[in-house]
DNA sequence: GCATAATACATAGCATTACTATGTATAATG
DNA sequence: CATTATACATAGTAATGCTATGTATTATGC
């Protein structure tokens, strides 16, 4: 598998079809890396990379997380580590979790529409 | 199979974060409408409502047809219909067709990869 | 013939969301 | 002590739809 989607998309103009593929999923996919359990800002980013090889960049990670704090989805406090930096650990509130399964489901609606549209390209290329 | 992305999501910030999972991918969807044959503005929306419960605004679906258009991926033609009004009909043009396949498989690996985070969710829920 | 409705396309202002560049703070290392 | 690494934060900018509205042409009914 891999990396298709970063953020130095190949296309012609603004460079940047692939990124605007993937933007509007980024809260969606912050959400479930905080599923199974409560993470601090740069495990988020390396949970995203290592489970769906998504890369963001710590500029966009933060603001996200701050609004859907904000929004409260998500609740967060600062830990001490015993060794090495402080850090921000984040996870779930209950309406965070019905927030991530809403959007989870409508993802897999969504995903399944549109990748049924996207089988007459495919199958054409693998003919 | 029912719609679950349209205009009216019903999130309670914003009411729209179903409108930002889809926003990026309509230029693909766009394109992908056209793969099989050449269509006239209102059949595109057709088809893709039809095709992938994607409803797409009239308002929406021009200025990205005319960007299509502008950066090489579409041509278009006014054609005086027999009965009715004259239509504007769109088709892919050599790098338009380029472009949707690249743009099919970023989006096979990218939804293959999303859908991958989204499972522990819905594991969950189906228990 | 005229007014209204339907069809088809177009556009401008606005809202939203990342991306990019840059910065602050703290701990670790040489 | 200076530099590097780790961790978090933010402001300006770019991009893309959404919403509201408008223009143009054809069809319909009176």
């Amino acid at each position: 598998m891999y990396n298709a989607i970063n953020s130095n998309g190949n296309g012609e103009r603004g460079q940047h079809w692939e990124a605007q593929l993937r933007k509007g999923c980024l809260e969606m996919a912050i959400l479930a890396s905080l599923w199974q359990s409560r993470l601090y800002g740069l495990e988020v980013l390396r949970a995203l990379s290592e489970k769906s090889q998504l890369e963001i960049a710590e500029g966009t990670l933060y603001p996200i997380l701050s609004r859907l704090k904000a929004e409260g989805l998500l609740q967060s406090e600062w830990v001490e580590a015993e060794a090495g930096h402080p850090r921000k650990y984040y996870w779930l509130t209950p309406a965070g979790r019905r927030r991530a399964r809403e959007m989870a489901e409508a993802w897999t609606a969504f995903s399944t529409n549109l990748s049924a549209l996207m089988q007459p390209i495919l199958g054409v290329k693998q003919r």
